[in-house]
Order: C-alpha cells, then sequence, then structure tokens
DNA sequence: TGGTTGACGACAT
DNA sequence: CATGTCGCCAACC
C-alpha cells in the first residue's frame, strides 16, 4: 500500500469534533519524519476524506494555493464544535488520540503533548 | 537515475 | 511572538 493510501485511509478515522496534525499522522504511520508527504498526499483527497480535521503543529490550518480553501477548512472545523483561540484550533483539548494500535506502532507519545 | 516540489516541523535569532 | 534556516521525504517528471 503506498504511503499516500496510507495517509488518507488513517485520516478517514479522526473523529468528527477532533483533529489530528500532519506530523501526528507521520508518527502514527510510523515515518515520524514524513509531515510533508502527509500533507503531499491529503492534496489529493476526495470527498470520502475529512481533510479538514487535519492541521498543523500549531493547531493552524496550513496555507494552499487558494486562500479560500483556508476559510472552507475553519468552518468545517467550527461546526464540528472545535474552538479556534487566537488563530488556531486549541489542541490540548480537541486532538484526536488515536487508536491504541497505531500509537503503539508510532511510538507516538502522547504524555509528552 | 537524479532533481524538484511542497497542506511540515524543530530550532535559532 | 515573527522570521528565517535547515532537514526530511513521497511523488512526480
Amino acid at each position: 500500500m503506498s504511503f499516500q493510501a496510507a495517509v488518507l485511509e488513517l485520516v478517514t478515522k479522526i473523529p468528527r469534533g477532533r483533529v489530528a496534525t500532519y506530523g501526528q499522522l507521520a508518527m502514527l504511520l510510523g515515518r515520524p519524519r514524513s509531515a510533508r508527504a502527509v500533507g503531499q498526499a491529503l492534496s489529493h483527497a476526495d470527498g470520502a476524506v475529512p481533510w479538514h480535521r487535519v492541521v498543523n503543529a500549531q493547531g493552524g490550518i496550513s496555507r494552499r494555493s487558494r486562500m479560500t480553501g483556508m476559510m472552507t477548512q475553519r468552518i468545517r472545523l467550527e461546526q464540528e464544535g472545535i474552538v479556534f483561540r487566537r488563530g488556531r484550533v486549541v489542541l490540548r483539548r480537541f486532538r484526536w488520540q488515536g487508536s491504541a494500535a497505531s500509537r503503539k506502532r508510532g511510538g507516538f507519545r502522547f504524555d509528552l503533548l
């Protein structure tokens, strides 16, 4: 399975009302240094994948070709009940914790967040 | 093959 | 807090 497919599949598991960061997804996939590649993979997402639930490490919405895309993403997240504070998602409250299996596989240290 | 491109991120200043 | 630098790496060409 391609890295890209793995990313899209994982993003599908982020529940409504929660978000994950690019780096976090990379870690959950066992490739802690592939955050950029995660973003690249997301650019090919179709309507079946909740791409709007992925934000950067600061809780902010990453820039993309069109400014309108950023607005769309923020509005969608707020409609799910996610709260922004000074332009960023309050990660302490809304970050997805992932599955236990993924946590173990990727070695993600949630206790350090 | 080998070079380029980013929806990134950690750090230094 | 705002910028800039540098390392990374899957896709694409």
